[in-house]
DNA sequence: AATCTTCTTGACACTTTCTTGACGTGTCGG
DNA sequence: CCGACACGTCAAGAAAGTGTCAAGAAGATT
């Protein structure tokens, strides 16, 4: 499990024909990490186990439709999704796009036009994880570009699946993440939910980067509902506030 | 406390066929409000005047090239681009992808395509806009996207069950709710009615967020009925505008 | 194959929250 | 004045949630 896209971007690759698979990942493979699934639920197992930062989808697949197979994704993922279709009936592409999807393209089609949307998807999903790249409160920092973080000007090692609740957490510093939301985010879609797991790697996580682990200051526990990151203080109020707010 | 943008979205149209214009105001003109150009440089303008949501951009325009138009938007935003065009090669398409366009529609396209494209876009920039649905009454004030529940500006903490609570009678602000409704919404469709429950909840919610809970000003009993949540000003969405920085 | 790190699971102590029952208060009609 | 009724408060046991430790499993590296 890599859950840091850290190299070359990976594209998933959904056709039941042979053919199409190849011919994709062959137009695709100089530039990129394909991944190919012939079926729904095989798409949604390599989505999750591989977070690719595109997937291509054909909406003609054996076992499940195409707008199932959106749906399902966008559970718990908001990865950008071309389709593709032999179908050119309007109606088509609005199902598609309202169902979630992020692009439509009519078979048969120019591999260089393929090319292009994937780089405005890619654009699109870039330009919104520059938004939060570095995260600074108090003696916590957390680089998400280079992937660092620091207490008291210390460069401590975190584990993959430890920094990437800390990344999550970070993406949405101040609110409310449940448990499920963590869970679906770290472990992938299709993991059963166990909070357990969850709270274990918290603790650990929490032993690295919080110098009072009993008293965290950081990662704060919203009780029946989950985890939040604490962001910067306000100024006037000098007790450690008990910023808490909890709810199902 | 809708999760609705708060004014009506602008989009500008850009072309420089009259007929055409009039033809795409008309079809968005009931969801939108429609900004109209007929060259590059009036375009430009009324961009930076009026920060519409999504541009549509005709590439054939007497003044200058639809990809200056657009490599001179993107100088100062991000406004989704989509183009429309009557050439159908391959190279436009690219070209007007990677020049900074998001979209490119090939002339003549149906009505409901150009407005499921709208709405993808529209999803892509409202993504990152934060959103929030606060109920703000006197010194009480409740963020339903943070579950923070202030009061006097202090942050107050809240078990599951009350924040359920207070949730339910806020989405029904000034209504009453029956006692059955409540505990419908909070502990289950199934749950015996037994409104004692309900009763130490609310007392315990009370003496978190009324100042003075023998005369409580924001939960107010019915009797007989159930409860209703006082209301003065409506809710209030924030909004998404450029003078708010909110940095990290 | 051996070693190391990391992940996962189970057990346990601890804390918070939920639920129940008892009791007090106020209102209203008889 | 009294009883019936609905509501609010308190306290204690029950239930659920949370944090930590430790040991085995899984995976990577050498």
């Amino acid at each position: 499990m890599t859950p840091v896209p850290n190299s070359l971007l990976k594209i998933l690759v959904v056709d039941d024909e042979r053919p199409i698979r190849r011919f994709l990942s062959a137009s695709l493979g100089n530039r990129y990490q394909v991944l190919e699934a012939e079926n729904g639920n095989q798409a949604i197992q390599l989505a999750a186990l591989h977070h690719p930062d595109v997937i291509i989808l054909d909406l003609g697949l054996p076992d499940m439709d195409g707008a199932d197979v959106t749906r399902r994704l966008r559970e718990w993922t908001e990865v950008p999704i071309i389709v593709i279709s032999a179908r050119d009936g309007e109606q088509d592409k609005v199902t598609a796009l309202d169902g979630g999807a992020d692009d439509y393209l009519t078979k048969p089609f120019g591999i260089s036009e393929l090319l292009a949307r994937i780089r405005v998807a890619l654009r699109h999903s870039n330009k919104t994880e520059e938004e939060s790249e570095v995260f600074e409160n108090d003696d916590l920092l957390v680089d998400l570009i280079k992937r660092e973080v620091r207490v008291h000007e210390q460069t401590v090692m975190l584990t993959p699946t430890e920094y990437s609740i800390l990344r999550t957490l970070v993406n949405h510093a101040g609110r409310v993440l449940t448990h499920q939301q963590l869970i679906r985010e770290v472990w992938g879609g299709n993991y059963e939910a166990d909070s357990h797991l969850l709270r274990v790697n918290v603790s650990n996580l929490r032993r690295k980067i919080e110098s009072d682990p009993l008293r965290p200051r950081h990662i704060i526990t919203e009780p029946g509902v989950g985890y939040r990151l604490k962001e910067i203080e306000k100024t006037h109020d000098k007790q450690h506030g008990s910023t808490f707010t909890t709810g199902i």
